[in-house]
DNA sequence: CATCAACCCTGAGAGC
DNA sequence: TGCTCTCAGGGTTGAT
């Protein structure tokens, strides 16, 4: 689940290096190993084969949950999904389970793997960036996406709060995580329709959103299940997999539902519905 | 336009 | 112990 904190996370790290490693700004790609043909969008095995080796890493950065790698000719986009995750590590090391690809580095003895144990991530490589990015809604973090931003955008649907915060095309970079949390941070039930939201509750979804993703890198991400690495914010959720403990707010019991096939946390007493029924024409 | 189900996958956990 | 079953999860696609 690695959404926005997390893909944020391992930017930084590639983009600025840590003890074990140098950053991969400036590197060039020398080969690539395609080990599950599937991992790749785009282009084909072959043209991929072609046209990667030499390429230079000009640029590390991400969009929404995607990971960018601006190079020479192209841009390499990496979406992690469920369970992928970016590693580097020594060339010579024996090949861990569920590799799907790695891409060996000039001058350093040193390569990058993606190892997504679910197989549902991918790997694009392609000039047209736009065609992989372009359908992404506004940045939740960039100074652009204003509460106003938010509320008008809100505004334009009758959707359910929480699918619409999940649907990439509204907003870039929330998951399941993330957005139970800021619908219980703004005291918003996931079921209000979104139009139902007023300017001042719109503001306080803002805030939280924000807040929440905040924490989040702050955190370097959360760890959960069995895709670990090294962030904490697990240990602060507020509802995410805390079902029957109490709501941090108000000791009620976190209930645990179904909003549009997703598991769903959130506080009875917090997080109540607009009266629906109540509402004329 | 909004909702829903199926699909892609694996491994963890439950039930037997 | 070891088998089988169910399920979660993001995003895409197609149906209602």
């Amino acid at each position: 689940m690695p959404e926005l904190p997390e893909v944020e996370t391992i930017c930084r790290l590639l983009r600025q290096g840590s003890n074990n490693h140098p950053t991969l700004t400036g590197m060039r790609i020398r080969s690539a190993d395609l080990l599950w043909e599937r991992t790749l969008a785009e282009p084909t095995p072959l043209e991929f084969q072609h046209r990667l080796p030499g390429q230079q890493i000009l640029d590390i950065n991400r969009r929404g949950k995607f990971l960018v790698f601006r190079l020479t000719d192209d841009h390499l986009i990496l979406h992690l999904r469920m369970s992928g995750d970016l590693v580097i590590e020594p060339q010579e090391a024996p090949i861990p389970a569920h590799h799907r690809l790695i891409l060996y580095l000039q001058g350093e003895p040193l390569r990058l793997a993606f190892n997504d144990t679910r197989k549902f991530g991918r790997v694009w490589l392609t000039a047209h960036p736009n065609q992989v990015l372009g359908r992404l809604g506004p940045e939740p973090l960039e100074p652009s996406f204003t509460a106003d931003h938010l509320y008008q955008r809100l505004q334009r649907t009758r959707r359910q709060i929480k699918p619409l915060l999940l649907d990439q095309s509204f907003l870039a970079g929330l998951g399941n995580i993330y957005t139970d949390e800021a619908l219980h941070l703004a005291k918003i039930h996931p079921l209000t329709p979104a139009n139902l939201i007023n300017p001042e509750r719109a503001e306080q979804l803002w805030s939280a959103i924000r807040h929440v993703l905040q924490e989040g890198i702050r955190r370097n991400g959360a760890s959960i299940d069995w895709v670990y690495r090294g962030g904490d914010f697990q240990n602060y959720f507020r509802v995410y997999q805390r079902t029957g403990q109490p709501c941090p707010e108000c000791g009620a019991l976190i209930e645990r539902t179904l909003v549009g096939q997703r598991g769903t946390h959130c506080c009875p007493v917090c997080q109540s519905l607009p009266a629906l029924n109540l509402r004329k024409e």
